[in-house]
DNA sequence: CGAATAGTTGCACGCCGTGCAATCTGGTGC
DNA sequence: GCACCAGATTGCACGGCGTGCAACTATTCG
């Protein structure tokens, strides 16, 4: 299972204290958004429940809302790690596929459903999450360029990224609104549209792409009245 | 010149008190950032400036960041205007593409690129800003839902929507960091830009694609290393 | 004009986010 | 083991934020 924390790395007493008191907070501040409500309590509260104080909870998040995002960012992390180990080699969209495909088997991916589906009710929570997306969109960039060369034009990447970023977020969001996440296969539900977003993406959205269902019928993708055409995962090359 | 505030519409005392008010607010947010830098000005002061009180200015606006950031909404209603104006027949991305285009004709435009600059040195002053781009993201979904027909797949719409608007903000922002804004040309630099991005977004990222430079050279454009293509705008179709 | 409605203002309150100095804790060299 | 130091935590204080509320003022309408 892919993790966000798993680092073999020796390390200090200190350097560990950090991550665990970071983790702390960010469960707090997760059980008191699902108890309270989004927006619905305030830093106070979530230091109490981490067993820190207000000041030290500063420390760690400029606020309330950025320890909740803090999981986007993770995600997206985790991401481009997925895509960096990746043969550089293949087909650039293949990689990136591949990359946000690989990437929802991680654990706790349903805590970012109802992620979502909080940042409808708190305009702070969505601020700090589209703030996560961007940030990860530089990192992306700088990966991509690494890439594809240096000598890459800017607006040409910006754009990439930006786009692949949208598709990804909308199909997440597609997702948080229609599945229940305590689902077995809610996973695979994520990885279909993630795939067919941006596969419509590649095709420079000349058509819908329909979203595979797991039973193995095609889901109702119905776009401008024009059949759907179905999309797939690339081959199974593995990873590096 | 298009206008963000054009509206021949005859109008009561209180709702152009409203307007001007509202005006007032955001020219004087606008000022105190020139003058002062982003993030280093008071809510009081804005009010001051605008010649209301502290309280009157948080009726209009949930932060300073946010009095700023509603020019970007301006921007985009704009296109969203243009686009919806545009006939129906034509292809998508031919609208699309002219909604923008036509849009960099607007007045005011050499805030715009001011404002991202700003952007890059107030955390809180970007999120207020892609929020006014989620915003729209949603209007214009809207918008083209009616277009296409009210049974087009929601993720189509979503990821079409952010993709197009990701491009239009990488343009923005390329052409923000290179141009100075009080050039001649300064629209028609920006416009190249929208153009190109689009192109390549209609493309799939196939490849990189020129931005026609005014002199009629294309600029720098190599992407992967292949020869970039030059993007052009569409036939000249009239608006409605 | 007078009543109704909509917008403005001052006030008060709890919370935010941060600089600062005191304190505590884990790492390092002896 | 002990002394020392860098780094992390904490309490405190302060200015600013964002909003509910009630009083006040301006516009609209009969």
């Amino acid at each position: 299972m892919l993790s966000t924390t798993e680092s073999a790395e020796p390390v200090g007493r200190r350097e560990q204290n950090k991550i665990d008191t970071r983790r702390a907070i960010a469960d707090a501040a997760f059980d008191l958004a699902r108890s309270e409500g989004p927006g619905a309590f305030t830093a106070e509260q979530i230091a109490a429940r981490a067993g820190v104080s207000r000041r030290t909870f500063f420390n760690y998040f400029h606020s309330a809302e950025d320890a909740l995002a803090v999981r986007i960012d993770g995600f997206l992390e985790l991401a481009l790690g997925v895509f960096g180990r990746l043969p550089q080699d293949e087909p650039l969209f293949d990689s990136i596929i591949r990359a946000f495909s690989e990437t929802t088997r991680m654990e706790g991916l349903s805590q970012h459903g109802e992620l979502f589906r909080m940042a409808n009710s708190d305009p702070d929570l969505l601020r700090a999450q589209l703030h996560s997306w961007e940030r990860a969109e530089v990192l992306i960039a700088e990966a991509l360029r690494r890439r594809l060369g240096p000598a890459t034009h800017d607006l040409y990447l910006t754009a990439l990224v930006g786009s692949v970023l949208s598709c990804t977020k909308a199909a997440m969001r597609d997702w948080a609104a229609t599945t229940a996440e305590d689902a077995t296969d809610s996973g695979e539900q994520l990885e279909a549209r993630i795939l067919a977003a941006l596969t419509m993406l590649r095709d420079g959205f000349s058509g819908p792409v329909a979203v595979p269902l797991a039973d193995g019928t095609a889901g109702a993708g119905d776009g401008a009245g024009s059949q759907p055409a179905e999309a797939a995962v690339p081959p199974p090359h593995r990873l590096a």
